[in-house]
Formats: C-alpha cells, sequence, structure tokens
DNA sequence: TTGACTCAACATCCTTTGCTACAA
DNA sequence: TTGTAGGTTTCCATGTTGAGTCA
C-alpha cells in the first residue's frame, strides 16, 4: 500500500514513481503536485494499492447549465474531453472562450480553481458564471477573499496562495493561459495538485519560447480555430490594410544619425544585432558599459521617431475625415502613452492609457459604448483582458513586432454585430523604409 | 471604503554586412 | 578546410497590472 498526500505544492508517497526524487528531509518520495495525475495512473498501471490523500476538494455545488454551445465551441471541448480532459483551446479573441470554459465545468463536476491575469477578468469570468450556472462562485484578488467549490483567482493571488489551496480543486482552468509559463506563474501550475486542466487563449505562443513548457503544465494543445476561420458566420467579416508613409527630412536626418551611432557602436565591439540573443547581449553591457548604453539609448529613440513619425499624423487625418461619421466606431491604437495624449490632443479625442485613473476609463468606455464617443484612443491597455465596447474600424498607429498584439488589437473589431453590412476594417499605417516596418512584418508573421 | 502611493512581476526588445579559437 | 561554439549569475527603456501599505 502507497501513500500519496500533499504538502505545501509537493506531493509526497512511500514508493517511487517516475517524476519523484527521495528527500532525505520528508523521508518520503517527493515531487511538484502536478505529477499527481502521472504518478496516480502509474501506480495503477503497475497494480499497487493506494492511500490516496492527496486532494481535499470542496462539494462541488448544485448547478444549474444554461449554456448553449456553438458547433465549433462543442468540437472544441469534444476534443479536451477526449484528450483525458487535459489540454489547450485556442479561440480568436470574441469566440466565447469563457462559455466553453463554463461549459467545461459542468462536464467534469467537480471543485474547479479559473485562474486570471485581470480583476476584469476576475469580474467577468464571476458574472458569466453567476447568469450561467446560477451559482456565485468564489473570487480571490482585487479586495476579494472567498474560497469556493468553484473559485476565480488572479495569478497574482493564486502564486501567493498555491502552497495553501493547491490540493482543493480537481479540476483547473487557466484564462489566457499564454501567461502561465512565464517564472512565477509556471510555479503556481506545478504546485496546484488538480489532474483535469484547461488553458485558453487566443494566442499560445511567446516571443521567448516559454510556450514549449505547457504541454508539461496544462497539456497540448488540442483545438485551434483562426479568425478567418469564424468571419462571415461568427465572427466579423474583416480587411486588413496597410497605409505606407515616409519620415520627413528633419525626421530622417535624426533617425538616420541615430542608427549611424548604434551601428558605430556594434561594429566597433565586433558585435551584430540579428537575432534575440545578440540584443540582450547588448541590454547586458549597457548595464555596465557608458557606450553600449548610449548606443542602445540611439536605438530607442530611433524606434520612437519611425513609430511616432509626423506622416502619420496626416494620414490619421485623412482617415478620420473619411471614416468618423455615425455608422462607425474607431479606435486608435499606438505603441506609446506620449502618442497616445498627441492625438487626443491634436483631434480632440478621449485617450485610455494605463495613466488614467479607473473610473475615467470606464467612464470613457461607457460612452464610447454608448455612442456618444465615436472615437476613442489607447496606448497598450485595450491589448488583453479587457471588455472594451465594440467598434468597426480600428487604426494601428504602432504596436509591438508580436502577433499576440495583432491579434488582439484585430479581434476589438471582430464582434458581429446583427445586420451589420460592412466589413469590419483594420488600418494599420507603417513607416516605410525604418525599424516601423520591420515591426510591421513580424507582426503579421502568422496567419490570420 | 477610497485614494495615492510604492513595489514586484511580466512583456517587449533583432534580421546587416565580414569575429576567433578550436575540433572534426 | 569546414563547421561550430563561444560566456555569467540578467535587466539600457517603457508600458501595464495586481497587491500591499499608509493616511
Amino acid at each position: 500500500m502507497v501513500r500519496l498526500s500533499y504538502y505545501k505544492g509537493l506531493l509526497l508517497s512511500d514508493y517511487y514513481a517516475p517524476g519523484l526524487k527521495w528527500s532525505d528531509e520528508f523521508k518520503k518520495y517527493i515531487g511538484f503536485a502536478y505529477k499527481y495525475r502521472d504518478v496516480l495512473e502509474y501506480f495503477k498501471r503497475e497494480e499497487i494499492k493506494i492511500e490516496d490523500n492527496v486532494l481535499d476538494t470542496l462539494p462541488f455545488p448544485m448547478i444549474e447549465d444554461k449554456i448553449t454551445l456553438r458547433d465549433y465551441q462543442a468540437k472544441a471541448l469534444f476534443f479536451w474531453n477526449r484528450a483525458g480532459k487535459r489540454g489547450i483551446i485556442v479561440l480568436p479573441t470574441g469566440a466565447g472562450k469563457t462559455a466553453v470554459g463554463i461549459k467545461a465545468i459542468t462536464k467534469v463536476k467537480a471543485s474547479t480553481l479559473i485562474l486570471v491575469p485581470t480583476i476584469d477578468l476576475l469580474d467577468q469570468w464571476y458574472e458569466k458564471i453567476k447568469d450561467a450556472l446560477n451559482y456565485s462562485p468564489g473570487r480571490i484578488g482585487g479586495g476579494y477573499d472567498e474560497l469556493k467549490a468553484i473559485t476565480v483567482i488572479t495569478y497574482d493571488s493564486a502564486y501567493t496562495r498555491v502552497e495553501e489551496i493547491g490540493n482543493k480543486f480537481a479540476f483547473v482552468i487557466f484564462d489566457e493561459v499564454h501567461h502561465l509559463p512565464s517564472e512565477g506563474y509556471s510555479q503556481v501550475a506545478q504546485m496546484l495538485a488538480s489532474p483535469y486542466r484547461l488553458g485558453l487563449t487566443a494566442t499560445p505562443e511567446r516571443e521567448d519560447s516559454r510556450h514549449r513548457l505547457l504541454p508539461d503544465l496544462v497539456g497540448p494543445v488540442v483545438f485551434r480555430l483562426r479568425a478567418s476561420e469564424l468571419a462571415g458566420k461568427y465572427l466579423a467579416e474583416f480587411e486588413i490594410k496597410k497605409i505606407y508613409v515616409s519620415l520627413t527630412d528633419d525626421e530622417k536626418k535624426k533617425y538616420e544619425e541615430l542608427r549611424k551611432k548604434l551601428k558605430q557602436f556594434l561594429s566597433s565591439r565586433n558585435m551584430q544585432l540579428d537575432s534575440l540573443e545578440s540584443f540582450h547581449k547588448l541590454v547586458k553591457l549597457a548595464g555596465r558599459d557608458p557606450e553600449a548604453r548610449e548606443a542602445l539609448l540611439a536605438w530607442h529613440t530611433a524606434l520612437r521617431i519611425s513609430v511616432n513619425s509626423k506622416a502619420k499624423i496626416e494620414k490619421l487625418r485623412e482617415l478620420l475625415n473619411e471614416y468618423n461619421n455615425k455608422e462607425n466606431k474607431i479606435i486608435i491604437f499606438t505603441r506609446d502613452v506620449e502618442m497616445a495624449y498627441n492625438v487626443s490632443r491634436e483631434f480632440l479625442i478621449p485617450v485610455v492609457t494605463y495613466k488614467t485613473p479607473k473610473d475615467e476609463r470606464s467612464e470613457i468606455l461607457r460612452k464610447f459604448k454608448e455612442g456618444k464617443y465615436k472615437v476613442i484612443v489607447a496606448s497598450s491597455v485595450f491589448d488583453e483582458g479587457v471588455d472594451i465596447p465594440d467598434a468597426n474600424i480600428g487604426i494601428v498607429l504602432g504596436g509591438y513586432g508580436t502577433s499576440r498584439q495583432m491579434l488582439q488589437r484585430l479581434g476589438r473589431i471582430l464582434r458581429k454585430k446583427e445586420g451589420e453590412k460592412n466589413k469590419a476594417l483594420l488600418i494599420e499605417i507603417i513607416t516605410k523604409g525604418t525599424s516601423d516596418y520591420n515591426l510591421s512584418k513580424r507582426r503579421h508573421r502568422a496567419t490570420v
């Protein structure tokens, strides 16, 4: 008879099993709690009897189930179920990931923990569960601290509480699961004993390649659908337009000076900037070498000039003249805060950045939803986890070189509206011949 | 309870085009 | 001659968020 137990994120066992190591401190074999399922299966295969004291879950409540899934949502859940209730479902923004998650809870019928990156999402899940299951889930984070059989928690709170609650849930849902592989959050996944796992995201891939950890932490991608596959029926038809502009003579002169400074430094040190690693090398060097710091600063400034070029503002003026009318709702996206405020001042448009106070932000979003505001400008605050009212036109003035940001911004204009005839339109304004062009090229790598 | 702070964690950050020492 | 590894243990900037603290 093997005794299995849980202790502060660890799995303790009397006998050896793959994935466990002997610990002199505990006088037992130990491993991270997430090995629980594998260890259990191993002992079963070996026909070894187990006394299992790992999970200590709260009783599953009486719930209703008012969720009707669309065909692709049901299919996604089918594949996840077939994979042993483990794995990741990839659906574009607006395709109803939350509904899939809630339906999964009703299938598993066991105590469930839902991890979310922001308080906005904490509230959204809370409301949707209340509606769909006629049950008020617990909330931990954002000032709440209620542990219930179905509980929504922020990643940050989970990080500080996981030792204590790591064995209270048989099922765990990781919303926006691309956050999970980061240094700190991945420990949360390891310290949870939950044998059933579901990850939800629109874009699992990460710039740092740590998404390679996801199959181990959550399971493989079991279902994937792109925005273009849902366009027309469940999401709006859309078009992506690219408009190219040039730097002014002044900007060009400055830009080239700065790039030259960077190049001169690189060649003086026999360095190249041809990979992320080489860039990190430069950053490291900049920590102790003033010349390297100067070079990096030059790179930053040059980037800013190209992303926030004056011609973009003029092009934006034309676009607003053309599209700013009763029929359209427009969101303008910028890369940095300064540009967002410049646009706001120039065109007298309400602006939202991370500096905007909370109530002012919700006020602006409310008025945009009601149609009192037709155009708003935002930095990268709307990229994820915020419930943004529908728009049908997005204008990208600047951004990162990541397809994640691109797809998330696209998602902001894709919600299908009743009787809508016009296509949703995402317009990107790009400064040609500069790093801005490279950024744009990079964010289009992944097919939409 | 709020509001204003601070702090920590997370994310992005590259594409040009030439090295040098050593092993196979 | 050709091919390949090379060095450590992070962190120039800016943006964004959640949690904690203190008035």
